[in-house]
DNA sequence: CAGCATCCTTGAAGATACTG
DNA sequence: CAGTATCTTCAAGGATGCTG
């Protein structure tokens, strides 16, 4: 690794990342394909559909997702992953290996601690 | 890639890099050891001490550098990278090589639009 | 169905002053 | 030197209602 801190673009990648439902999002494009506004509204309870367009338009700008609109009555909006997008699974597939030890890490800890 | 929604331990990764300053002071943790908090606060222009002790705190505690207090007038403190938290590295290097190209990725963008 | 427009809450971050 | 302690600002996120 050779970067100074001005050279730094970690922040490029991890402000992509951010938001709290971007990766869930990317994971369900990422697993699932295309996918409908409201399909990817059902698989994430919680979220109000103001932040699903949020987060998926921020995508959008960033060339990971592309939308796709039908015109129709009633209207159908496709989003899906781009083949750009597809090159940060590898960065998601590594956090989520590292987020998986990391969980049993603390676990361990924890039981330390209260022993 | 094999995880539900449910399973994605992405944001446990994603949550230890988040905050302005963290991926910064990794790098300065990873590139030069250890570092007394006068010098990390020097090589970071702009933060401020209660920032900077704040983003520490938070490492700390989940293991990823390490603190040590000289008991001495005036007071000494040293932080540097653990063991643990170096397992972090090539996931910020994956992600800072995703960010220089999708620094580049952009500009070209930008181009293609104003052409 | 897939949004947009408003209003509101909360927490991250920053400015500033003080201290063992 | 290496921090606390307050106060303030601001944007992310959320609740709710309306619409082509």
């Amino acid at each position: 690794m050779k970067k100074t801190p001005e050279e730094c673009r970690v922040e490029d990648a991890l402000s992509i990342l951010v938001g709290k439902w971007k990766p869930i999002i990317l994971l369900h494009l990422l697993q699932e394909g295309t996918k409908r506004f409201s399909e990817l509204k059902r698989s994430m309870p919680g979220i109000t559909q103001k932040m699903l367009t949020k987060q998926l338009r921020e995508l959008e700008d960033e060339d990971i997702i592309k939308r796709v609109v039908y015109p129709q009555v009633p209207p159908k909006v496709e989003y899906s992953i781009t083949e750009y997008g597809r090159s940060l699974e590898p960065i998601l597939e590594a956090m989520h290996e590292w987020g998986t030890k990391h969980t049993q890490h603390k676990m361990e800890k924890m039981n330390q601690n209260s022993s």
